[in-house]
DNA sequence: AATAAGGTTTAGCTTTGCCTAAAATAAAAG
DNA sequence: CTTTTATTTTAGGCAAAGCTAAACCTTATT
């Protein structure tokens, strides 16, 4: 398995997010790296030139097999070490997309793994998404969003989406987190929000919370 | 402070390893980065225009407080992350300075001082060299070579040098572990080779050997 | 079918970081 | 005090990665 640059990865890790295997536009990709399209189209003729992708000039661009699989052992190390920063060294899980940005580029097989087995084998990061096995396959994603519960259900909450820093914000005033039990009491009809309930008492969810927090029945 | 690039970093350590505050010559620095001698002029022009380095031409090159300052971090980091993987993933301490070389470009003070807390505020790293305080202070170099000690003493290995994997496949064949302890049982008047009694027995090492193993009194 | 609009690529420039070969300088030898 | 030798710098290239501005496709609108 040859090197890569950390330039290389993020377009690879881009297109993964974007499209999985199918085809991405040009803008964006250039949107989600930040960077201009001129500097898009010669980067992904880079990774053309490496088999990672295929490129379509005006069409769009396409991870390849092995891209795909480059892909997934970036995502699999990147929640790997956020699972390391949250559950050993105690970060909350708003700080730690930043730093795995970085620490997901250190280039390893051996360390991945003993990381693997030093956390307990996790299936899934501290965000509730799955983490990429050795081979590729992938664990479940979890849940459905919140709103899509009837009222009388018992739910606990699984994952979150990556909504931003005032999302987390919120979620850590209102003291939700992973693991959290509560019955849905209500639905609004008039704008969807969510009366939930828990020993602790209730408070009501705006749709935009529900819409970023997946839990399952139980 | 700024941010630094990979080959910035791994100038001002090589620069620290090489002079601390003296000056370095370019034909020491190129051979201890591994490029030619003109890629080392220019890259310590950059340095010089970060003032990162003081640089007088044909004459040598030294680092300014301030590259001393971030030589430190760098070298806190390095040992850090040695400990972390040798104490916390069982690396040996043979496999663990490539990974190093990578982990100590992570860029979070916050990710310091949080591994620093979790390994227990380390003051060594698993070679036995120093690791630098927050603040740029340096623990004690402990120990001196083994065949600095003469017959009958009771030593206890604390350090040893990175002289290479052969080395330490050496150390590793003959069981010798840092924090273990012998007796100095006879130093050879004609290669000064070192007879070392333990409860399980007598070995002799090399003068090679011994140069390259520290260890107190105890 | 012709044209306007939007998105994409090309052309040309910049910085970092490395290279080789040639010129310049400092140090050592005579 | 020259001359030779070793080291260092300059000059000229190259690749990765980014940028702006101009040219070029595609698509949608008239
Ligand atoms: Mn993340
Ligand atoms: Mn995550
Ligand atoms: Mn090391
Ligand atoms: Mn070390």
């Amino acid at each position: 398995m040859k090197t890569h640059t950390e330039s290389e990865e993020n377009y690879i890790k881009a297109l993964y997010h974007l499209g999985g295997g199918r085809p991405v536009s040009n803008g964006d990709l250039a949107q989600r790296i930040g960077a201009k399209g001129s500097s898009v189209t010669q980067a992904v003729r880079r990774l053309g030139q490496k088999d990672l992708v295929n490129v379509v000039p005006y069409k769009g661009v396409q991870l390849t097999p092995q891209g795909i699989r480059l892909a997934k052992s970036i995502l699999r190390k990147h929640r790997l070490w956020e699972t390391f920063l949250v559950d050993k060294l105690g970060f909350g899980w708003e700080e730690v997309h930043p730093l795995a940005e970085q620490l997901e580029h250190i280039q390893s097989e051996e360390l991945v793994d003993r990381l693997f087995q030093f956390l307990g084998s996790p299936k899934h990061d501290p965000h509730g998404d799955p983490i990429p096995e050795r081979d590729g396959q992938m664990p479940p994603v979890l849940g459905q969003p919140i709103g899509a519960f009837t009222a009388g259900t018992e739910i606990r909450i699984v994952r979150v989406e990556d909504a931003g820093s005032e999302f987390f914000d919120q979620l850590d005033t209102m003291n939700i987190n992973l693991g959290n039990t509560y019955e849905i009491r209500a639905i609004s009809a008039f704008d969807s929000s969510v009366e939930l309930g828990s020993s602790a008492g209730t408070f009501w969810l705006s749709q935009n919370m529900c819409a970023n927090i997946y839990a399952v029945q139980s």
